[in-house]
DNA sequence: CGTTTGACTACGC
DNA sequence: CGCGTAGCCAAAC
């Protein structure tokens, strides 16, 4: 029941909320921010912008073969934020467009259609990142941060 | 070790 | 709709 205090680093939040989502959602970096409390000394309004940059940083450095599905974060304009042409961003568009995501002509998907809604309220209280409490009044489309 | 850079984003023009 | 800017974590120099 009771989790080690391992220490949970920035990153390490990270990967483990993109496990969350789901084939055929995709996330962005911005809203994996906001289920992150913001370090200790950020202010709430810069955090908003500053976690995405983090966020990020933190899939750059994604260990590869640990089911980290990378390539379902894309940034809050509904577009592949790699380099255009290059072979991750041809990589990343394959990999969605397999997994059912479609593109527009500008290259943007539908965040209304295909956006993950987040992480459900039994997953956060098992992280620790929302306390049990909230289960009673939440079951979904939590509002965290 | 300091410095720089970045798979970002909201905001003001 | 496009462009410039600030932000202060992590990794790479």
């Amino acid at each position: 029941m009771y989790h080690p205090p391992e220490p949970l680093n920035f990153n390490k939040l990270v990967w483990k909320i993109v496990q969350q989502i789901p084939e055929g959602r995709v996330s962005s970096y911005g809203q994996i921010a906001s289920m992150i409390p913001p370090p200790e000394g950020v202010a709430a309004d810069q955090y908003k912008r500053l976690g995405a940059r983090w966020v990020g940083s933190a899939m750059q450095v994604a260990p590869s073969g640990q089911g980290i599905p990378w390539q379902r974060v894309i940034n809050s304009q509904g577009k592949i934020s790699l380099p255009k042409g290059s072979a991750g961003a041809d990589e990343q568009r394959a990999i969605l467009e397999i997994e059912g995501i479609d593109f527009d002509a500008e290259g943007r998907v539908n965040f209304e259609q295909v956006g993950w809604e987040g992480p459900s309220a039994e997953w956060l209280c098992e992280q620790r990142l929302l306390p049990p409490a909230s289960l009673k009044k939440h079951t979904s489309q939590l509002t965290l941060f």
